[in-house]
DNA sequence: CCCATTTGACCTGA
DNA sequence: TCAGGTCAAATGGG
């Protein structure tokens, strides 16, 4: 995984790269200007929520424009065991896989619990002061205590797992913290079609505008919970001014201050140190159907401190 | 009866 | 070896 390796078609893969982040440019505008501006949206966290999302999904697209021609990119992580009957190396394959041929695949079982874990994969985290319902159809599947952690960690999957494939799970635990907030880990994105509700609902929410928002990349699976926020939750607000712009570096995504897409287009550096992007923090298994979604080593952290509320999840 | 949840078993990676 | 992640049988509710 040396630099050397980099594709040399790489200047059509940077010209589509380019026009994903100029995408992000507009969609960072606009979430800019909703920021400064919140009386003015509509649906209020709503709005911006799904504007972060698809800034991620761009985020997410221009990795896997980078990677979807480089052999380093493409080469599933070779210190890894296949076991072609494993329910998991189905997620590592399922790239092409259209629906019959996960129902082909998936009564292959073998034992119980027979899986790979993931090593890294795409992590979206939120924490929120309360539960959510994100209007995704959650289904559970598990729940393990955590060590060094007084609360039980509960794990759910896409509803739409075995009809649609959809690979979408979610961790939810409750932090040691004080007050415990409920921290919401999503694993690769949604591909089913009608997993989604709605809009999250907003189901107790004295203030839609009490929220921080913080995501972030990072290559490898080391959540960095502590990262400053830019702009305090801790009460009725708006946006502070601090914030205004997604700063991107090698392994990193964070709000901060840059003033210009320009700051943050140079920050990227396309084309990025292959080091930092296909060694132990490329995951394909996030790949999926080309253009939806494709995260190969990326860590989102998103947080919010909206009052909300969920519905499938109900005691911790 | 169908579907979601619970929970112990089991597997993998560190 | 163990913690974390997933599976699937058992169970319960509608």
């Amino acid at each position: 995984m040396e630099s050397s390796s980099w594709p040399e078609s790489l200047p059509g893969n940077r010209t589509k790269a380019m026009q994903e982040l100029t995408q992000g440019q507009v969609l960072m505008n606009k979430l800019q200007e909703m920021l400064g501006q919140p009386e003015k949206i509509e649906f209020g966290y709503n709005s911006v929520d799904d504007t972060l999302v698809q800034i991620v999904g761009m985020f997410n697209k221009t990795l896997s424009i980078l990677s979807s021609n480089s052999p380093n990119f493409n080469r599933i992580p070779q210190n890894r065991t296949h076991d072609t009957n494993s329910p998991n190396n189905w997620d590592d394959q399922r790239s092409e896989n259209s629906i019959e041929s996960v129902k082909t695949v998936m009564p292959i079982k073998t034992k119980r619990g027979c899986h790979k874990r993931r090593k890294s994969s795409s992590i979206f985290t939120k924490v929120t002061s309360t539960l959510i319902d994100d209007g995704y159809a959650w289904r559970k599947y598990g729940e393990k205590v955590i060590i060094n952690s007084k609360y039980q960690r509960h794990y759910y999957r896409c509803t739409h797992k075995f009809e649609q494939g959809c690979q979408a799970t979610k961790q939810v635990q409750k932090t040691d913290d004080e007050p415990p907030m409920y921290r919401t880990t999503y694993h690769r994105h949604h591909t089913c079609k009608n997993s989604q509700r709605g809009h999250p609902i907003i189901l107790d929410s004295p203030n839609s505008w009490d929220s921080s928002v913080l995501f972030s990349f990072e290559t490898n699976t080391i959540i960095n919970r502590k990262q400053v926020r830019p702009f305090s939750s801790s009460t009725k607000h708006k946006p502070e001014e601090g914030f205004s712009c997604l700063s991107v570096d090698y392994n990193k995504v964070s709000l901060s201050n840059y003033n210009t897409w320009d700051q943050v287009t140079q920050s990227i550096q396309i084309p990025l140190e292959p080091k930092s992007m296909m060694s132990s923090g490329l995951d394909h298994e996030d790949m999926v159907s080309p253009g939806v979604y494709s995260s190969t080593c990326s860590t989102h952290q998103y947080e919010t401190k909206d009052v909300f509320r969920s519905n499938d999840i109900s005691d911790f």
